[in-house]
DNA sequence: CGACGCATGTGATTACGATCATAAGTATCG
DNA sequence: CGATACTTATGATCGTAATCACATGCGTCG
């Protein structure tokens, strides 16, 4: 659901770690742009706020993650970090990155490569909700999301965010999971979603 | 609509000019990524395909915008280039691009704030397909796009296009400006949108 | 010039997800 | 332990954007 990259070890010497209550929030949205954070224990919630648009998760960020690249390119933070349990996260200031970027272009290639592929990351995201029916919605997602030998996908957070995340209310969510088992599709269990029948993508060749 | 970012006249010295046809392709999806290309002169437009999805406009590209970068992470494109008309692209070549980061962290940074940059802006998109009902949509991008002095939006493509970006359908998205004009909330002509009633922000302090 | 393709636009109908309501299940905590 | 908060879950209803259908305008190209 987020996409894991890691700085290079050399980088994490400067790093400044800070521990996060349950709930607490790391940063907001407009917030001056510190830096960015790995997490290195626990999880986070990264979300969007809007009048119109209400709050939208838009990723769970879990030990290892990279959160708040955004602030590498503004000033301010463009969404909002909180986190859902008790966390460590590793703070590298954004002028030290940019300043060891300077320095050290192997740090630089990771980094260009790690944004290269957020953007790839956010752009499926944005694909997937392209697609105007749920059930198929959440069929791409899982297939998307399944490890590709036992077909098995984790969710990393609650059932509701992942309706966040696919542009679903938990509602929706919910009784297509549920038409899903009923048919067979899928099998659930705590935190696993089993694809049972890979339905065959006819079009691939188109 | 895109994130127009510019590389560093230095680099610029090693590209390779090509020109295209309208309706000819640049690249397609899965395809063996060369690298990112600049935009010349002309037109082009970024989209996805996927069976269920159908296709769907990422953005379209004029002249100075750079397109492709998502090739410095991967392999392959994730997304496909088509020539809306006559055009000319230039390649910097993937390799080429990130030998030269390695010589030149200036260049490296600039590349860093633009992929950040362009994290924000996908986000930024996505939270605007959050917002479920069609006119607020449609008034946030405007409200979005719109010049901060004028208050006008030129329109980068066609309506059908916009359509696209919005995550609606183009007979949603006409009956919608429709409305808007008949309420006299907007003024339209050609290729522009002119808000006349700025909605008051209530929510701000929230 | 006429034929074609495509954007633009509007009308009628419908399917589907949003919304509202409600309740059971579960974890946490003083 | 009971209280609280939240996730999970399902039912009923409704609104709206999707869908299908069709017409017109516009550019272009042989």
């Amino acid at each position: 659901m987020s996409v894991r990259s890691r700085l290079p070890s050399r980088i994490q010497a400067f790093g400044v770690e800070r521990t996060l209550r349950p709930n607490q929030v790391l940063f907001r949205m407009k917030g001056t742009a510190e830096g960015l954070f790995e997490v290195v224990s626990g999880k986070l919630r990264l979300l969007r706020r809007d009048a119109l648009a209400g709050e939208e998760t838009i990723s769970i960020a879990v030990a290892g993650d990279l959160i708040g690249q955004g602030s590498l390119g503004s000033d301010v933070y463009h969404c909002e970090a909180v986190a859902l349990t008790r966390s460590r996260v590793r703070l590298y200031r954004k002028a030290a990155v940019l300043a060891e970027v300077e320095r050290d272009p192997d740090l630089a290639r990771q980094l260009i490569t790690m944004l290269a592929a957020e953007v790839m990351s956010l752009r499926t995201c944005l694909q997937l909700r392209a697609i105007r029916n749920a059930r198929e919605r959440v069929r791409s997602f899982l297939k998307l999301s399944a490890d590709s030998e036992t077909l098995i996908v984790t969710l990393p957070g609650t059932v509701k965010d992942l309706a966040s995340y696919l542009g679903l209310t938990h509602e929706a969510l919910y009784r297509t999971l549920s038409a899903m088992v009923s048919d067979g599709e899928i099998r659930r269990s705590k935190n696993h979603i089993t694809i049972r029948e890979l339905a065959v993508d006819r079009k691939r060749t188109s």
